[in-house]
DNA sequence: GCCAACGTTGGC
DNA sequence: GCCAACGTTGGC
């Protein structure tokens, strides 16, 4: 079992960048109902993060998938570390998954507050040409749905999102 | 809706 | 532990 990364008090928090599609949950979504339980990440490098890495307080950017206009458009802060996944043993949900053992859950859970949508939405047509962002996971591993944004390009975004809404 | 990329499964 | 088959993701 991996270790915590300790994150000492002093530590930055750091960004992430979680996928969601607008169609299933959409930033709209994460504003009215304030806080969320962002669960059905189904996949292991994505879970390994959720367990090892984010930490309370983490900065996350929420992007819009499998849509018309892929793009980051919201802001959202850590509230609540990994805990299990209670969709993995609900037979009625979408993200159901059998070979969970009940003792030992596979997948996890964070709890994220709404923090804010982005004035001016990030798309991913504009991160592909601008070419200050080609090393974004983004745009190397597209298909991984928890990924680590740097600081440098955190600022970046930050500041062509425009301060507030 | 297509299809390339890539993650997962399971037989050997 | 390899790798072919299969399933899913997600941009276009």
């Amino acid at each position: 079992m991996a270790k915590k990364t300790p994150r000492t008090e002093n530590s930055k928090p750091q960004f992430w960048l979680f996928k969601t599609e607008p169609d299933e949950y959409s930033i709209d979504d994460l504003a009215t109902e304030k806080n969320c339980t962002w669960e059905g990440i189904r996949n292991y490098q994505a879970r390994n993060r959720l367990r090892d890495d984010i930490r309370i307080g983490d900065q996350v950017f929420i992007y819009h998938s499998s849509c018309a206009k892929p793009a980051i458009v919201g802001l959202a802060i850590v509230t609540q570390e990994a805990y299990t996944d209670s969709a993995q043993f609900d037979p009625t949900s979408h993200y159901y998954d059998a070979k969970s053992p009940t003792d030992k859950p596979r997948w996890l859970a964070v709890t994220l507050r709404y923090q804010r949508h982005l004035a001016n939405t990030i798309t991913l047509a504009f991160i592909k040409k601008s070419g200050q962002f080609i090393d974004m996971e983004l745009v190397a591993r597209p298909r991984l749905s928890i990924q680590s944004v740097s600081i440098e390009h955190a600022n970046a975004i930050l500041q062509l999102a425009g301060a507030t809404e």
